[in-house]
RNA sequence: GCCCCCGUAGCUCAAUGGCAGAGCGCCGGGCUUUUAACCCGGGCGUUGCAGGUUCGAGUCCUGUCGGGGGUACCA
C-alpha cells in the first residue's frame, strides 16, 4: 500500500521531536487515575447533590475533541466508559499549557484537577496539571462521521473501536452472553474442560479441516472441526457433567453467517436423552438473554421473538412435508428424492447424497419459517452419524436442531453409545465420501471407537454457534459485527 | 466457486467523456467557558493497480487486486 498523507504523519512527529526537545516524555511508563471517567461524573453530581464543592481527581483518557482558544482550551477525553471534558486555563496550569500546541486528536493525556460544571452545564475538570501518556502518530478516523469504511472496520478493528462507540457495547453483550452461558452450566453442576484444538483426525461434524504440520513428530495435524468426540471420551472417563465454549475451524467460505473459525459451545450429559437437553436449551436461552439484554423478546429483522419456552417440537418428517410437500418415507433413496425435489422446482442432482438433499429441503423450504423459536426433531439416520437410532423407527434418530429468527442455533442428539453401531455409521461416511465427492462427510476415528469399546452411559449432547447466539441476541445480521476480527483476505503488503 | 455492485485527499463524500472538489482533519495566524467551537489564510491527490478506446478518461472497455451483496457450499 502506498504511504499516503505523509504530511499528516510528519506534523505529528514534528510535535514528537518538540516535545523531546522540550524533556517532555511522549510515553510515559505509568500514570496513576484516581477514576475512570464514569467515576468522576458520578462523584461530582454526589458533592453537588450534598451541596459540596466538586472533588480533586486524576483523570485519563484518549483525546477525541480539542477546542483552541487561545490561552483556554477544553479537550474531551474518552476511556472505555465514557467521556470527560478538560478544561484547561493557562493561569491554571501555568507552564504545561504549552503542551497544548503539540496534542493532537488521537493523543492519550492524563490531567488533575477539580471537577466543576461549566456555564453551559457540562462536568468537567478544571485541569491544575496536563501529562502527556502517549502521542499518536496517525491520523484518527473523522471526527463526526465516524469510520464507515467497512472493509477498514474489520481490517483495523482498532479504529472501529476508536470510532464506533456502539462495538464496545456489541462486544460487552457477547461478554456478558458467555458469562452467563458459564454460569448456568456451573450452576448446573457442569465442569468446564479443555480439549485438543490440533488433532490426529478431524472427526465429530461434516465440515472441510485446514491441515497443518507437527514438525517433531513429522506428520500432518488438522484444526478441530468440533469437541464432540473428545468431550465423550471425557463421559467414558466417568465425568458426567462437561461443556467447552471453544474455537473451531472449518475450511469453507465466508459469509454473513460464516467465519472460518467460530466459537462452538458443547455440553455433555451422562443419563440424559435428547428430550431433557432440548429442555435445557429452552432454559438457557432465554435465561441467557435475561442476564445479556435485560429480557426474552428479541427484535431481530423486523420480528419479535420470544424466547420463553417451552418451544414447539416437529418432526423433520412433518417439518417437509407441511412446508414442502414432500414426504420422505415416499422417497427411501436419493434418487426418488431427487426426482421429486426437480420436479417441485429444487435444483437437486443424482451427484447428490439423500442426506445432503434432505438438508437443502429444510434449508430451502423450513428454516425460513421458523421464526420464533422451534425445535425440529427426529432427523434421518443418513444425516447425523453419530446419533442414537429411534427405537421406533431405526431410519431415524434421537436428534434435534433449534431454530430461531431463521437461523439454526442449536444441534443435540441422544448419543450413540453402541461402539459396534458407531463403527458401521462413521465406516457408511467413508463410503458416501468416496461416492459423493466434494460433499462433507464425518471421519473415521478409531482411537474414538476404542474409548466407546469401554462403554459410554447414555448421553445427551449439544452444540451451539455461540456467534449466532450472539447475533440472535443482539439483533446483528452479519457475524462479523459479533466477533472482534472476522477473517479478511491478506493483502500482499501488511500496513503497519 | 459463479453472478452483480463498489474502490476519488487521513476520514465522510461530490464531480454530462472536457481545468479533480466540499466538510471534517491537517498547516500558519487570532481568541481565557467551548460542545462537530468560531474567525482569517493555505488543497495537502499516482482517482486501488496494469493495459486499451478517445483530441481528451475519475467517468467507457479488458485484465487484475481488495471490499460488499446475492448464489452455491456450510452447524
Amino acid at each position: 500500500m502506498p504511504q499516503r498523507g505523509d504530511e499528516l504523519l510528519a506534523s505529528r512527529r514534528a510535535k514528537l521531536e518538540r516535545l523531546r526537545e522540550r524533556n517532555v516524555d511522549p510515553y510515559p511508563a505509568r500514570f496513576h487515575r484516581t477514576h475512570t471517567t464514569a467515576e468522576a461524573a458520578h462523584a461530582f453530581t454526589e458533592a453537588e447533590a450534598a451541596g459540596t464543592d466538586g472533588p480533586a481527581v486524576t483523570v485519563a483518557g484518549r483525546i477525541v475533541r480539542l477546542r483552541r482558544m487561545g490561552k483556554a482550551s477544553f479537550a474531551d477525553i474518552e476511556d472505555s466508559e465514557g467521556r470527560l471534558q478538560l478544561f484547561i486555563r493557562s493561569d491554571a496550569v501555568g507552564d504545561e499549557y504549552a503542551l497544548v500546541d503539540d496534542l493532537d486528536l488521537g493523543d492519550f493525556a492524563g490531567a488533575s484537577g477539580t471537577l466543576i460544571r461549566t456555564k453551559m452545564g457540562e462536568i468537567s475538570l478544571a485541569a491544575e496539571s496536563l501529562t502527556l501518556l502517549a502521542k499518536s502518530l496517525r491520523p484518527p478516523p473523522e471526527k463526526f462521521h465516524g469510520l464507515r469504511d467497512v472493509e477498514q472496520r474489520y481490517r483495523q478493528r482498532y479504529l472501529d473501536l476508536i470510532s464506533n462507540r456502539e462495538v464496545h457495547e456489541a462486544m460487552r453483550a457477547r461478554s456478558r452472553i458467555i458469562s452467563a452461558i458459564r454460569a448456568f452450566f456451573d450452576a448446573r453442576g457442569f465442569l468446564e474442560v479443555d480439549t485438543p484444538v490440533l488433532v490426529p483426525v478431524p472427526a465429530g461434524a461434516m465440515a472441510q479441516p485446514f491441515v497443518t504440520r507437527h514438525n517433531a513428530l513429522d506428520r500432518d495435524l488438522y484444526l478441530r472441526i468440533a469437541t464432540e468426540l473428545y468431550l465423550k471420551r471425557l463421559i467414558v472417563g466417568g465425568m458426567d457433567k462437561v461443556y467447552e465454549i471453544g474455537r473451531v475451524f472449518r475450511n469453507e467460505g465466508i459469509d454473513a453467517n460464516h467465519n472460518p473459525e467460530f466459537t462452538l459451545l458443547e455440553s455433555y450429559e451422562a443419563y440424559a436423552d435428547y428430550n431433557d437437553v432440548m429442555r435445557l436449551v429452552e432454559t438457557l436461552v432465554p435465561q441467557v438473554a435475561l442476564e445479556a439484554t435485560g429480557g426474552t423478546n428479541i427484535e431481530y429483522g423486523g420480528e419479535v421473538i420470544r424466547l420463553t419456552g417451552p418451544w414447539p417440537r416437529v418432526s423433520l418428517h412433518d417439518a417437509i412435508e407441511q412446508y414442502a410437500g414432500v414426504n420422505l418415507d415416499d422417497h427411501p433413496d436419493a434418487s426418488s428424492l431427487a426426482d421429486k425435489m426437480r420436479a417441485i422446482g429444487v435444483a437437486a442432482t443424482y451427484a447428490e447424497s439423500r442426506g445432503r438433499l434432505i438438508d437443502k429441503l429444510v434449508g430451502t423450504f423450513v428454516e425460513p419459517k421458523l421464526v420464533q423459536p422451534a425445535f425440529l426433531v427426529d432427523y434421518p439416520v443418513e444425516m447425523s452419524p453419530l446419533a442414537k437410532a429411534s427405537p421406533d423407527n431405526p431410519r431415524y434418530t434421537e436428534r434435534f436442531e433449534a431454530f430461531a429468527a431463521g437461523m439454526e442455533i442449536a444441534n443435540s442428539f441422544t448419543e450413540l453409545n453402541d461402539p459396534d453401531v458407531q463403527r458401521e455409521r462413521l465406516a457408511e461416511q467413508e463410503e458416501l465420501r468416496k461416492q459423493y465427492q466434494g460433499e462433507d462427510l464425518d471421519r473415521m476415528d478409531e482411537d474414538f471407537l476404542t474409548a466407546l469399546e469401554h462403554g459410554m452411559p447414555p448421553t445427551g449432547g449439544l452444540g451451539i454457534g455461540v456467534d449466532r447466539l450472539v447475533m440472535l441476541l443482539t439483533g446483528q445480521t452479519t457475524i462479523r459485527d459479533v466477533m472482534l476480527f472476522p477473517q479478511v483476505r491478506q493483502t500482499g503488503e501488511p500496513d503497519a
